[in-house]
DNA sequence: ACTAGCCATATCATATAGGTATGGATAAGC
DNA sequence: GCTTATCCATACCTATATGATATGGCTAGT
């Protein structure tokens, strides 16, 4: 029991006869005629019932048009869906951004328009550090990540340099920097700084020290966060200034003063879109397309 | 998107590499590489992601999978029950019998016995006379009947003997003739009769009206009946006597004398199972197979 | 670095499907 | 009642599709 058997089946009987049938698809009719005979030798039953004006069917032949018609209504509906699946029209991306990159225009417009061009894939954005996006993606819990690296990325992930981010200085609206903003990194060398750990992004935090130690600076550290959003509301709080992306400008925070200063401007901290390598998934392909346009 | 493919699809799927599924369908490898390759072209979408150690499915692989299960398993469902039709496990068959003869007990051994062995196959009886009966197995409104008729089939129609009935005298039991039985009919000639109308069984009316011209006898109707049974009531209520195949002792009725007449057994009344000639139903096959054991 | 196992490619053999020619059977038309 | 048209079946040939063999490249694990 083939397709094609069914579909010439199919035509046989809507026609009512093989040689109707034959015209009908486009074969001859002994073709017909014989795949109509291999049919019936393969399900073990007479089908259809020949005479000189055509056919008539058996009552396992009324079964099986029946049936026949609904596989192959089955598979053509299949394979539009599998279709759909191969143009990333149809199923599923997860998603890690960096809470600092949430608020970032383009990224807002990436998932904003991705999902306005493929409204049939579920997009799952999870909020996470560049440290833990690298090993969900990895592991295959995400498929792509908006994360920081350096040019090198790690073997098993592939990535596309969506900008070059720097440094900034974020310090307490109401405090003394806000009023008269230094020049210099050494004029806080005094200051309170809040801080990150190492571990939630290693390779943003020693692209940092390293450029620091080029610059024989060293912050007083007297408090951490677990990342920006934490550390900048500390820093509105008051407990002591820090230096964070120049991205973190992008997101509404009340009581934090920005300020460029350029021993911060000269780091180079590149945004990446990452995912893993051998990744075919055709969604992946569409949403790296999309940054690509929109970040340039 | 061919069956076959299917197949090698699952079969690499639950092996997890193509060369595995190779030796699982005894199949060399390059051919279900092929095979894959003309599946994913067909369908217009990457199943398989291949690697040195075997392959991984991508979503729209995991699709297919369980889609393509589903359609393998449809198809050997159907193929299942169209085998079981073929063989005539399954279906419907209308079966005609004369009211005469639904108490005969080779024809009750006949319904009970299909039904025991085809329990799945819907039999409905339809009780009808000889000519409605021709009519409707013409028509396709049955199967099969039983009927009385002569040598000759009409022509569309094919039967079986079953067997060769005769006729008999019946009398009320209270009557004269219970008491003192004729030996010849010519002593009925002042009698009155009960008797059938020709249009519902012709060939039987024909038979008989033929047999008694032969033998000079023409009975004193007084009354018509529509079929035996409301013959043999009017009989037993008293109206008048009346010559009835045979068959109808088989009928429980009280208040009626059956009386054996050799005029009358000499007259050959053959009792058929007619079908559509052409009407290749395996279940009325098997029917028909059934019927001439019952009957031998 | 080496080896084993996997997938891909090229080429050949074979099985399967389709085409042409033709014949027999049957229903419709003259 | 004969002819004709139409349908299905058969025989035979061709084209296509499928499978087998040999071989090479790639990758993971030793």
């Amino acid at each position: 029991m083939e397709f094609r058997q069914l579909e010439y089946f199919i035509a046989v009987v809507e026609t009512g006869s093989i040689s109707a049938a034959s015209r009908k698809v486009h074969v001859a009719q002994p073709a017909l005629t014989r795949q109509m005979r291999l049919l019936e030798d393969d399900v073990g039953t007479q089908l259809l019932d020949r005479h000189a004006r055509g056919i008539r069917l058996t009552l396992a032949g009324q079964t099986l048009y029946s049936e026949a018609t609904r596989l192959i209504d089955n598979r053509a509906d299949i394979k539009a869906r599998l279709l759909a699946m191969g143009r990333g029209q149809t199923g599923k991306l997860s998603l890690g951004v960096t809470v600092t990159h949430l608020w970032v225009p383009e990224v807002a417009k990436l998932m904003g328009g991705y999902r306005g061009r493929y409204p049939h894939v579920a997009l799952d954005v999870f909020t996470l550090l560049s440290g833990s996006q690298l090993e969900k993606l990895n592991q295959g819990g995400l498929d792509a990540g908006i994360i920081y690296h350096d040019d090198h990325t790690p073997s098993g992930i592939e990535a596309h340099l969506l900008q070059r981010d720097h440094l900034i200085l974020a310090v307490p609206a109401n405090s003394y920097w806000a009023q008269s903003p230094p020049t210099r990194l050494d004029e806080l060398a005094e200051t309170e700084f809040v801080w990150g750990y190492r571990g939630i992004s290693p390779v943003y935090y020693d692209r940092m020290v390293a450029h620091f130690s080029r610059l024989n600076f060293e912050p007083r550290v007297v408090q951490y966060g677990a990342d920006n959003i934490t550390i900048l509301s500390m820093v509105a709080a008051g407990l002591g200034v820090s230096i964070v992306p120049a991205a973190s400008r992008s997101h509404p925070m009340p009581g934090i003063c920005f300020i460029e200063l350029e021993e911060l401007t000269t780091c180079d901290m590149p945004l990446w879109l990452a995912w893993r390598a051998g990744n075919v998934s055709p969604v992946l392909n569409n949403f790296i397309q999309m940054a690509v346009e929109i970040f340039e």
